[in-house]
DNA sequence: GTCATAATGACAGCATGCTGCCTTATCTCA
DNA sequence: TGAGATAAGGCAGCATGCTGTCATTATGAC
């Protein structure tokens, strides 16, 4: 059982998964810096910027995997610094609508004038075939654990 | 710019990677539950017991691509605990090598029991081939963050 | 219409990991 | 030998994210 040939594989591609999100968060921060932002709140500002009429906070901590604790805790500092606001939801009396201020359509677009460049450079050398095949699996690996 | 056929790719990976962490975050703190330990101790007792002769924090740390003091942390706790012991080290005064108690071996391997059917388990059904071009992909990413 | 269940908000406590700053030890090189 | 560079320890503060708990609000089954 333990020379099953992919056993070391797949931990090593664990450990170098651990690292490798160490250091995308990292990456995150630095774009996200000179904006006033935070890798976290980054995150957030991309789910809320992708819809129109404004997301729950339960629903962006779905799509991002966390909890909505984690959630709202961010969203609480953005709404204070002014880049979100809380809308009434019409179909629902206490959770509120998470939207973009004009403040914080500015920032998202100067955001997408960094994150667009810096993900087009760090593909440049990388076979397109090399990405779809990681992000298959990628994907297969979260909906393995993901219940 | 915008229409790269790698962009979205990229940013749909980042984001699923992320995703993928947490959930992996959880797997390691479940397999590790009945131990004792949690997923940061189980990345550091793997990495001490690979060294026969013991490590130091700082390489430690780099080896996981983390702080030293984050490392210096959990070491600590484990010390505490009895799985970690601190030996001098004769190469430099203050920077102790960090080696395994018995206990800590026995709990290695109680580990290992666990971690090993983890892995073979969850690669059943993937093929290989997506495995070494994830992880060759993994890696390429690291190199082009770490600096 | 009522009641059980699910979803949400709010708060607390904890684990993990980062940076900054200062001190001490070790090494390199002039 | 001595000065500067590098590595390490220790401490503090902070950001992120988790779980648990409880109250409140919706939702759905009967």
């Amino acid at each position: 059982m333990a020379h099953s040939p992919t056993r070391k594989l797949f931990l090593d591609l664990v450990l170098s998964l651990f690292r490798l999100n160490g250091l995308l968060v990292a990456e995150g921060d630095h774009m996200a810096e000179a904006l006033g932002l935070t890798s976290a709140r980054w995150k957030v500002i991309g789910v809320v910027a992708l819809s129109h009429s404004g997301v729950t906070v339960p629903s962006i901590a779905r799509v991002l995997g966390q909890s909505r604790q984690a959630v709202q805790r961010i969203t609480d500092v953005m709404e204070k610094d002014g880049l979100l606001r809380y809308d009434v939801n019409p179909e629902h009396k206490r959770s509120v609508l998470v939207c973009l201020t004009d403040t914080g359509q500015e920032v998202y677009t100067s955001l997408r004038a960094v994150q667009d460049p810096w993900a087009i450079e760090n593909t440049a050398d990388v076979p397109v075939e090399e990405l779809e095949v990681g992000l298959q699996l990628v994907r297969r690996l979260i909906h393995k654990f993901d219940r």
